[in-house]
DNA sequence: CTCTTCACG
DNA sequence: ACGTACGTGAAGAGC
């Protein structure tokens, strides 16, 4: 016999809300109601094991109710922010526990339930409606009981018809008139003012229903006849509002709520996920997915293979089975990491191979393994793996899934996304943290063998049982092409970017150096001089000392720690003493020589006279990539004097060019868009100068009539609608007023309709999500959307309106590296992609494909994505990277 | 190890 | 009333 439930999803988690202490996870994330909410989840499983379940949400701010009384809910209070943040956390959960969970637009989850009762009904099938609302009790029938859930959610009283007789002496139907007698104070439903329960059980008693009531309203005396007789269409509509709609056009079937018992692939993580260990605990569940047989004893011995030169035969037998890699390296820059040794595993067997033994030369079949493109390798970091093993002249090829990147892209913001980190997430078997292992830092020590083969080991056993879990999220967020043909493939290109590096002239470098040491020195000296004291001029503290008590000047602002001696404080101060000036030209000075010409000599390598930078794949929150050792994505360019410095990047070969292509506007045009603004389009498709169009729409003037302030201030506007625009940063940036900043804003909304309506709909869209999008599915939790401190949601807010403009953008680059590295190959060029600068990409070119790399790079570029406005690449080129500008 | 500052998009 | 523009990395000071 069929067993179904149907679960008042959002009555229950409101609840579960105010009956729950306030509970966080170690995020941060308040999770209280859906800890209230699956514990009591799973007692109804426990005590009915159903056969089929289904959990209705409200769906939609405007139900039909509204059409007759527009009041309906009016005057309830706001769902509290730390509730609704918690509703796409059920969600989640629900899909994981393997629960149906149904919400039609403009229903409410009542109506989805009374729909689903009656078809019940209509063919004799039992269903059991939880609920803590009493209007629920008019679906009691002889197939339908009512759980009414009570003191929070910890007590269930059942009611069928005959409870329902017992307790008020009504049938089920008449539970409407009730109300439409009593009214509902929480629905803002009139009823009857002054008619509460006792007098309305009485008048049914009498009368049997309302419309009966009101009819025969004579029969009554007095007050009472009064009040009825006033509020008469009162009630008549109280009942209406009150009477739960059951025919809801439902595409879903009985089929689509079927309940196997919690799914024990996802249901584990699911619940670790959200931090419920002791809810994993009592249920003994897996928490790991994969095979049940290494469930209860996860610290099992495992016994890895440590492979000597004599067992590399065997080995080699088995190389065809394995699934899973990982390569131990020590060190950050993995241009420079030392390589311990290697893992391998199979569905059955671990190996341990140390470095030694894979040099030798009887390891030579392993290392023709690695190298072949053709064999798919899986595990964690490949990226750092490629590029350590390739300084040991070991190559490696065939990445296939990496555990670090899906990681990344499952919850980009997860700060900690070491292999360690995800196994816990995903609740597997406790796999040591490498620190707890190696010890960090200065203490970093490579443990005994036995120890380290285990350790190594049981990496791969992780990402093994990782992968498919990950693989299912990807699937289920959509994410698969993001993965698989966007960012997988794009690890390999930057390794091979990185491992080709780009040239510095050393000596121009050195020279450089030489002349901005002169000029720090003659600084330094006459700053000494008007101080009439010598200090260390690059400590913030000696400095305000100097600044702020022995001059006198001012304090513009202040830090947590004492004066502020920032750029801006420092610009402000230059008019009341001649030493504010020196001081600013130090500082730039000062930064060029340590960042850049000293930071950059050091990271030149000895082997191949060039720069290796790192970009990082999984650090950046919005998709972008990320530079270090050294970080070439901040070479000075905005004014001369560092800009002087892109003259030292130059090209390997003789004779080549370095060219480089920018992207023009992109995020402006990636706002064009997505929010499909009308005038913003149309400034793109006619190419116009942006900021000057804006100027022009903005102040309502000619284009001759924009003046060089009128662009700055428009510009500055253009940015912050990109960032998320507030009228205190704009106030902040243009240095006006709050309230002409809000002027500003309002102007260019009233213009700009189309950004407008997108920066509300984002918004709302990750409240009720959780999240925002990229238009390629790249996804950013913002779990502080609905917080109700204001600086927190405040902050999430302007990144949800950022994050789906920068991401794109960086989507959309992305993809023009994974087609410009098919362009390079397919026409066999030996032109060489060097550097990516989120919206510039950088080559070095041999002179008789300048030519076609001119024309090749914007095409490929502009067609990266297609948009509903051109996309625009500006390409020039030179002997360095200071002349392609 | 954290704070401040400043370089880039 | 609240008080930050979005995203990064590196250097130096000082605890």
């Amino acid at each position: 016999m069929d067993k179904l439930i149907l679960i008042d999803g959002n009555n229950i988690i409101y609840r579960a809300f105010f009956a729950m202490p306030p509970l966080t996870n170690a995020s941060g994330q308040q999770t209280n109601a859906v800890y209230g909410f699956t514990t009591m989840l799973l007692r109804l499983i426990e005590e009915h094991k159903p056969t089929h379940m289904m959990v209705a949400f409200d769906a939609g701010k405007e139900t039909f109710r509204h059409a007759d009384y527009q009041d309906y809910k009016g005057g309830r209070q706001k769902t509290p922010p730390e509730l609704s943040g918690q509703f796409p956390l059920l969600k989640e959960l629900l899909k994981g526990l393997g629960v149906s969970q149904f919400e039609i637009g403009g229903y409410e989850a009542d109506d989805i339930i009374g729909t689903i009762t009656r078809q019940a009904d209509e063919a004799g099938r039992k269903v059991m409606v939880v609920s803590g609302d009493k209007d629920m009790l008019q679906l009691a029938s002889e197939n339908t009981t009512i759980a009414m859930v009570r003191k929070g959610v910890t007590e269930i009283e059942y009611y069928g018809p005959e409870q329902i007789k017992e307790r008020y002496d009504l049938t089920p139907e008449q539970i409407i008139d009730l109300k439409g007698l009593m009214g509902d104070a929480s629905d803002n439903i009139p009823g009857v003012p002054g008619v509460g329960e006792k007098t309305a059980l009485k008048l049914l008693h009498e009368f049997g229903s309302v419309e009966e009531v009101v009819a025969r309203s004579g029969e009554l005396k007095g007050k009472m006849k009064e009040k009825i007789e006033e509020h008469a269409e009162s009630a008549i509509l109280s009942k209406k509002l009150a009477t739960i709609f059951r025919e809801v056009p439902l595409e879903q079937t009985l089929d689509d709520m079927v309940f196997n018992g919690l799914n024990e692939e996802t249901a584990g993580p699911a619940l670790a996920k959200l931090e419920f260990k002791s809810l994993i605990e009592r249920l003994d569940l897996r928490t790991s997915g994969g095979g049940s047989e290494t469930e209860s004893e996860p610290e099992a011995q495992i016994d890895v293979t440590i492979v000597d030169e004599g067992k590399l035969a065997e080995l080699a037998g088995v190389l065809e089975q394995v699934s899973i890699l990982h390569v131990e390296t020590h060190g950050d820059n993995p241009h420079h990491a030392e390589v311990i040794g290697m893992a391998l595993a199979t569905e059955d067997r671990q190996f341990y191979i140390p470095f030694d033994v894979l040099k030798s030369e009887a390891a030579e079949p392993i290392r023709m393994w690695l190298a072949s493109s053709d064999i798919p390798k899986r595990g964690y970091d490949l990226h750092r793996i490629d590029l350590a093993l390739h300084w040991q002249d070991i190559p490696f090829a065939g990445a296939a899934f990496d555990v670090h990147l899906a990681g990344y892209l499952l919850d980009p913001t997860e700060a900690n996304q070491s292999l360690s980190g995800l196994a816990a997430k995903y609740g597997l078997s406790y796999l040591q943290a490498d620190e707890d292992v190696f010890g960090k830092g200065a203490k970093y020590k490579v443990p005994d063998t036995d120890k380290l083969s285990e350790h190594m080991a049981r990496k791969c056993l992780a990402a093994a049982q990782l992968i498919p879990l990950q693989e299912k999220e990807l699937a289920d967020n959509e994410m698969l092409p993001l993965f698989y043909d966007l960012e997988m493939p794009l690890s390999r290109i930057l390794a091979d970017m990185e491992k080709q590096g780009i040239a510095v002239n050393v000596e121009d470098l050195k020279e450089l150096g030489r002349e901005f040491e002169a000029q720090i020195e003659r600084l330094v000296q006459e700053i000494y001089e008007i101080a009439g004291t010598e200090f260390n001029l690059n400590s913030p503290k000696q400095l305000g000392e100097i600044l702020f008590v022995k001059l006198e000047l001012p304090v513009i602002k202040k830090t947590k720690t004492g004066y502020s001696t920032d750029a801006e404080v420092l610009e402000k101060l230059a008019p009341y003493h001649d030493i504010v000036r020196l001081i600013l030209q130090y500082r730039t000075l000062a930064k060029l020589q340590s960042t850049y010409v000293e930071g950059l000599l050091k990271e030149i390598s000895g082997k191949t006279g060039k720069v290796h930078t790192y970009y990082r794949q999984t650090i950046a929150a919005t998709g972008r990539l990320s530079s270090q050792y050294p970080n070439l994505q901040n070479i000075p360019i905005r004014l001369e004097e560092g800009r002087k410095l892109r003259k030292v990047f130059v090209p390997s070969e003789p004779g080549w060019s370095i060219l480089a292509a920018d992207y023009s506007q992109i995020e402006l045009r990636v706002l064009a868009h997505i929010s499909d603004d009308e005038r913003l389009k149309e400034a793109f498709l006619h190419d116009m100068d942006i900021h000057t169009k804006t100027a022009m729409d903005v102040f309502g003037v000619g284009v001759d009539e924009v003046d060089a302030n009128m662009r700055r201030s428009a510009k500055a506007v253009n940015f912050g609608i990109v960032y998320g625009i507030s009228d205190y940063g704009l106030s902040q940036n243009l240095n006006i007023t709050r309230k002409e900043a809000a002027a500003f804003i309002d102007q260019y909304f009233e213009v700009f309709q189309g950004v407008r309506r997108y920066m509300d709909e984002i918004v709302k869209e990750a409240k009720q999500n959780g999240y925002v999008k990229t238009l390629l599915e790249r996804r950013r939790y913002l779990p502080e959307i609905n917080a109700s401190n204001f600086n927190l949601r405040s902050f999430a807010e302007r990144t949800a309106m950022n994050t789906p403009i920068q991401g794109t953008a960086a989507d959309i680059i992305k993809l023009a590296m994974v087609h410009m590295d098919a362009a390079l190959q397919e026409r066999k060029l030996k032109s060489r992609m060097l550097l990516q600068v989120h919206d510039e990409l950088v080559f070095e070119v041999p002179e008789d494909e300048l030519e076609i790399m001119k024309e090749l790079v914007p095409e490929v570029m502009s067609h990266a994505l297609a948009l509903s406005v051109p996309l625009k690449s500006e390409v020039s080129y030179g002997t360095n990277w200071y002349e392609a500008k």
